[in-house]
DNA sequence: TTTCTTGAAAATTTCGTGATTTTGATAAAA
DNA sequence: TTTTATCAAAATCACGAAATTTTCAAGAAA
């Protein structure tokens, strides 16, 4: 378990955002040689992502890269909703003068980096940067919740939906949209809007809901 | 991996409800003589149950049975709540008469079991026939969610929860409310109430929330 | 041609071992 | 009495190899 933790991590950007075709085969034995360790490591860390649902497993048949399908991105969308609406509400509430700082600077380097994304031709070589800041932020949006276990779940599923999006067929299209739209939820976080927050975090969000909601959710998601 | 399923669950038993102290050593060195297999199988079973909470881990220090907190019982809860609420308000509106009859169903055999708990004494007996039936209540309340996302998720709570509750102190106490509380959420998913059965759902939990819920929360959690 | 069987090659899972680290009791020092 | 140092016993972790299972290509049967 010496650096263990670093295969792990590794591994994680690798099935995460490392361009890998769904459903290719994650060998423990030809893994071993990226990483210059043995087979039995690189198994235990990839036994640890598929119990968060990062890398599928079949008993007697090894890993693979999950396969993105429709079903899987509405329903890590509509989790995500759920979960970062209470998280951002509750913040809301117990978070002092600084969460509103942290917020403020994690939307000030993200909006830094979108506006830059949308000058370029190419997407790829900011990708990596761009999805670290934009974690950040709306990590940074639920970090004064005041609850540990929604803060570890939301970022088990934020990290299936970055995935899921990044190795579906349309890969990662940067949308204009998304700079108002973290403009928008930093301002009804300052605000203390938590109405607000919420149909901001939805419209933000809704674009990757596949199906259609139940049409009590729409807009205001309970 | 052979049994290694079996193996997993056993200990899962053991850690969730088989009477551990809290912050018991679990050594794979002594537990492989349960199970009849080597120190590396349990090793590995531990390392799951680990990444879901159930165990807690310390990088050369192992494994132990992790310490109950009114903290940790107050945030199992609230995120109980939020999701139990949420599938079950979508397995309301999209259930069917099936969802329906698996729902009785599995309410008939708790409240058998909830009335024979309550005429005996020593309610330890019973308890694991109690903890599965109950548990196959919440499960069915939103097995029509649509999410297996949502589903997984909310197992994954549930067994933090119980376990939570199951080694804290105050043991499972169990309290003679659950009937009508079981009846009442059961009544309200047939008539088809969403903000009843939320509020219901949330009246039936309230009691393991430790700190106040900040104030709109209440009775309509969001 | 299609389907079924065969068997060798490859991959997966389990296991015991040795190296490294922690633990805890005993003794020395303050 | 309290704190610190020492060191042997015990536990953990990574590794390689044996045992089991799956894969898949080549040939036989329909």
């Amino acid at each position: 378990m010496d650096d263990e933790s670093d295969i792990y991590e590794g591994l994680r950007l690798r099935v995460t955002s490392g361009g890998l075709t769904p459903n290719t085969k994650l060998k423990p034995s030809v893994l071993r040689h990226d990483y210059n360790c043995s087979a039995s490591t690189i198994r235990e860390a990839l036994f640890r992502l598929s119990t968060v649902g990062l890398v599928s497993f079949q008993e007697q048949r090894g890993f693979r890269v999950p396969i993105p399908t429709d079903q899987a991105q509405h329903e890590l969308t509509h989790l995500r909703i759920l979960l970062e609406c209470e998280g951002a509400c509750l913040s809301l509430r117990q978070g002092g003068i600084d969460w509103e700082s942290q917020l403020t600077a994690a939307h000030h380097k993200l909006s830094h980096i979108e506006k830059r994304v949308r000058g370029s031709a190419d997407h790829t070589p900011l990708f990596i940067l761009w999805a670290k800041a934009e974690q950040a932020f709306h990590e940074t949006l639920i970090s004064d919740c005041g609850s540990d276990v929604l803060k570890a779940t939301h970022a088990m599923i934020y990290q299936r939906f970055r995935q899921q999006v990044f190795n579906s067929d349309k890969k990662f299209v940067f949308v204009a949209e998304n700079i108002e739209q973290h403009q928008g939820i930093l301002e009804a976080a300052l605000m203390r809007d938590e109405a607000l927050i919420r149909s901001r975090i939805y419209s933000h969000l809704e674009r990757n809901l596949v199906f259609d909601m139940p049409p009590e959710l729409p807009k205001l998601p309970y």
